[in-house]
DNA sequence: TTTTTCTTTTGACCTATATCAAAAACTACT
DNA sequence: AGTAGTTTTTGATATAGGTCAAAAGAAAAA
């Protein structure tokens, strides 16, 4: 039943059955409909999402314009990170770009594990550390690249997704118009 | 002795006496002259420094030109992220812009340390945490803004050390040429 | 199916920043 | 102090990508 999650899990510590039991007991199924917030920049962000089917977007509000943070879609937790980690509100919300099944954790929850598993903190400081290097490589390839190499870049990330995102939405996420990348997209 | 290191730590977890002595038994001093390496992104970096006083530059080449990353200084930890976490090679090398002094850590202490005190786990995670927000500050700093814009950010963020980087690095950095900076700094 | 709304493309024009080049201002040796 | 090397500034010109406007295409609603 929660297999994707153990899995996910397991690309960084071994599972014991004891922690296995208390995240499926602390773990709720909670689906959105094509749309839904997720997570609303009003509130301070007290909970995390495993995406078991679906798409999300983190974004914010800049100049009544809406700016794509980044996307996050199937075997990946998805929150307002800073929000969530340092317990204050922050500038971004969630929501859906197809219907989607999650599993959610609320904060105080995770602070259980993290207190009872220490396993959970090294899992916490490992998976960041991925997340880390990718956030890394994104800054770089935002500096000295033209709008082709940008989306280039995108495409290489967001390989098997990038196709469900709408274009707009693409272009905020890559700090350029869309008439922009429409006509970079053109010339293909 | 070991003050400046304690009180990193202690941001974030409370050292007890044993990992204080561990700590500063697995800590060596070495110092730097003004411009030379730290690390050389030729090999894997195994090493992590604490700064005791000065200041270093993690940079990567760019069709032979230098790029710089970012900057570190007073009571920060510098080593290459994804080739220290992930034991493999990555593009950064780590130079000084200034005499520097520093604590060295080897990557198989910390390995000791994380195995014997969770709570350093725990530190690293929260550590991580909040060079994660920055991260995602800086990508936001990046995108639909001016040159101007940029500048002013970056005084924000390096706030107490920025007048002490050339001006051609801060170019680098903020991904706009040393022209374009030398015009904006101009007109103030 | 038809209408309405939202998204993407195309076109014309403009502006911020890049590029290339050279002068000026610093820094660091000898 | 004087020379050589490096860094920063200034100037002239070019261009990628922004802005504004409108048309075309797709999706949702009636």
């Amino acid at each position: 039943m929660h297999t994707p999650l153990y899995q996910h899990f397991e690309q960084y510590i071994r599972l014991s059955p004891a922690l296995r039991e208390e995240l499926e007991n602390r773990v709720t199924v909670q689906s959105f409909k094509k749309g839904e917030l997720l997570h609303d920049a009003d509130k301070v962000c007290t909970r995390s999402y495993f995406i078991r089917k679906g798409l999300v977007r983190v974004f914010f509000l800049k100049d009544g314009r809406e700016i794509s943070e980044y996307f996050s879609s199937e075997g990946e937790w998805v929150n307002s990170p800073k929000s969530f980690i340092q317990r204050q509100k922050d500038i971004y919300s969630i929501d859906t770009l197809e219907d989607t099944d999650t599993w959610r954790l609320e904060i105080s929850d995770l602070g259980y594990l993290f207190d009872h598993f220490p396993e959970m903190e090294r899992y916490a400081r490992l998976s960041m550390g991925t997340v880390f290097g990718h956030l890394m490589e994104r800054i770089t390839s935002m500096r000295f690249t033209s709008a082709k190499e940008k989306y280039d870049h995108f495409r290489a990330v967001y390989h098997d997704i990038y196709h469900r995102i709408p274009l707009g939405m693409v272009a905020s996420y890559l700090g350029i118009t869309q008439e922009t990348l429409s006509r970079v997209r053109a010339e293909k």
